[in-house]
DNA sequence: GCCGTTTTCGGCCCGACTGTTTTCAGTCG
């Protein structure tokens, strides 16, 4: 084993499946190493033990040719095939590709007969109008290419946005499209109805009579900065701030539950249901579904599945990871958490340690938010940096909740917790005799997230072997663009807190959203229950982050029993108690 | 390249929009 690496599996599949593009290999041949991809890159399991038992034939997808270039991959380090095709080409010709009007064809003709390998030399060669000349291109497309360049280069990111980035945007222009005249139905669609963690535009559907008064709402608005395409039945716009893409689709009232459903995706999901559809003699599009020339009537996107005698998808579920299996056995869960299911707010600081707002100011927002309860959890005493309490502090603190509790009569209860520090060697920040008198103890990794991965898995396992920890907070410290998961054998980490009755924590800070969506099926899989978290350091985050958390649970399959916070108070402390 | 209770060969989701075209190719989602 020389790169048990996922993500560099991952890379290095999606990359072959681009240079054979370039080749002009054939499509579906290309699309078998993207889907490949992405069922390596959806895998909770590690890729080295797949290569070493041989399981990589099991996966869908992956047959004999792909499976020998992983296993190539991992275990020499490198994939020949993907060697050599890249040393046909300019070293970084894949930069191309992510220039908007750019696909294979187009980098293929300008890099064999104009010579150009990076994004510099394009410019040049568009700038000289030596783009224009070539067949297939001219004046316009030269144009539309120096603007993809501009972009290509201020997302270089790959331009994907986190969810809590767009969402506030995304639901503001749904509201403009809503009060667009003539509008009957509208709703937003894509990875952000998907709620996927990142996401690349935003999309909107919407069913009127007459659409164009429909587009002119969305491509008159002040936040827009160009309007890329306006058609009939699809309008695409740029929003100044962040280069934000919009596509709006207008349809008549018959055809929008098709058309949202279309609209929504993922890519792969609508890949498996138009060939089961197929299958049935049925065809579907965002023009409806068919059976020969007879377009059959649907109201609701659930009438798509049941025509297909499948139990319907819930738009989180729709990435073709396990939904039709089990939507076939009617065994898709029919009670995801929702957000009006939460009744505790669980993790949240104050100006006792880094909050902005005092935990007066914080329990009244909790109580206009219609909490029950709230989890006072502020930074323990190594962390500095956040104004961590020591155990004088943490005593103080707990006579302040105390004296508010009384004032609040019961409308709120706040309840004494801290977020402890897990230390390097997996012990946490307190002695038990601190530990032991509070209501709720998160333990956290703040610190060296840099450990390798047997050590982080050691330090985390040894913090629960304590009996005063019950939830496991923000479990791998990523952040979101920012920085990856820390390294660490996360089922083997899910197993420990499932035997140990530790609940874990999906953390809705906008950066974090840990456990991430997978995880939590994985954790799901394995018994263990979740909190849906704040994480909140101040009122606005309480009320801001509770959604995401739920978001990322009901991706992850979470149902209303698998969280704890959606317990009234009494079950709530039963099911935290210690062990 | 993957896949298979009709198939080990012959399929593989489907349509809009744009620009360069004289009927369509490429890109996108």
């Amino acid at each position: 084993m020389v790169l048990n690496d996922k993500t560099a599996v991952v890379k290095a599949l999606r990359d072959l499946s681009l240079y054979l593009q370039l080749q002009g290999e054939n499509s579906f041949k290309t699309r078998a190493y993207d889907i490949a991809a992405e069922r390596i890159a959806g895998l909770a399991e590690d890729i080295g033990e797949l290569v070493a038992s041989g399981g990589l034939t099991a996966l869908p997808g992956i047959g004999a040719s792909i499976a020998a270039k992983i296993t190539e991959l991992v275990t020499t380090g490198a994939m020949g095939t993907l060697d050599e095709l890249k040393a046909k080409y300019p070293p970084k010709v894949l930069e191309l590709l992510d220039v908007p009007e750019l696909g294979p064809k187009k980098v293929k003709a300008l890099v064999e007969q104009l010579q150009v390998g990076t994004l510099d030399q394009l410019e040049a060669a568009c700038r000289d109008g030596r783009v224009r000349a070539l067949k297939g291109f001219g004046e316009k497309t030269e144009g539309k290419i120096l603007e993809g360049i501009a972009l290509a280069r201020r997302s270089k990111a790959g331009g994907r946005k986190r969810l809590a980035d767009v969402l506030p945007t995304a639901e503001a222009l749904l509201q403009v499209v809503q009060a667009a005249p003539g509008v009957q139905r509208a709703a937003l669609g894509g990875s952000v109805r998907r709620r996927r963690e990142t996401v690349a535009d935003v999309d909107l559907i919407a069913s009127a009579k007459d659409a164009a008064p429909v587009f002119k709402a969305l491509t008159s608005h002040p936040q827009v900065a160009q309007v890329i395409a306006d058609g009939t039945s699809k309008a695409s716009v740029r929003l100044k701030d962040g280069d934000l893409q919009v596509d709006l689709r207008v349809l008549p009232d018959e055809d929008f539950a098709t058309a949202l459903h279309h609209f929504t995706g993922s890519k792969a999901h609508h890949i498996r249901l138009r060939g089961l559809a197929q299958d049935q003699g049925l065809k579907i599009s965002e023009w409806g579904v068919h059976r020969g020339d007879e377009k059959l009537p649907i109201r609701e996107e659930a009438e798509i599945y049941e025509l297909l005698g499948l139990q319907p998808v819930p738009p989180e579920l729709r990435e073709d990871t396990g939904e039709f299996e089990a939507a076939a056995k009617r065994a898709l869960p029919t009670d995801l958490v929702a957000l009006g299911d939460i009744k505790g707010n669980v993790h949240a600081h104050s100006t006792w340690s880094d909050g902005q707002h005092t935990l007066e100011q914080m329990a009244a927002a909790g109580l206009m938010l219609g909490l029950e309860y709230l989890t006072v959890t502020e930074h323990s005493e190594t962390a500095g940096y956040a104004n961590g309490l020591d155990a004088d502090r943490l005593k103080r603190q707990a006579d302040e909740i105390d004296a508010l509790n009384e004032k609040m009569q019961g409308r709120l209860v706040l309840l004494k917790g801290i977020e402890t520090d897990i230390l390097e060697d997996g012990s946490l920040d307190y002695p038990d005799s601190v530990l032991e008198k509070l209501d709720v103890v998160i333990g956290s990794i703040h610190t060296r997230h840099s450990q390798d991965e047997a050590a982080m898995t050691r330090r985390v396992l040894n913090a629960m072997e304590n009996p005063h920890l019950m939830i496991w907070g923000h479990p791998t410290g990523r952040l979101l663009l920012k920085r990856d998961p820390a390294p660490m054998r996360i089922e083997v980490l899910l197993d420990k807190a499932a035997e140990k009755g530790i609940a874990v924590e999906v953390n809705g800070g906008p950066e974090r959203l840990d456990l991430k969506a997978d995880h939590v099926r994985l954790a799901l899989e394995r018994g263990v229950k979740l909190t849906a978290s704040t994480d909140a350091h101040s009122v606005g985050e309480l009320e801001r982050n509770l959604p995401l958390a739920v978001f990322t649970a009901r991706k992850g399959w979470a149902r209303r029993g698998d969280v704890l916070n959606t317990l009234s108070l009494g079950d709530f402390r039963k099911a935290l108690r210690r062990r």
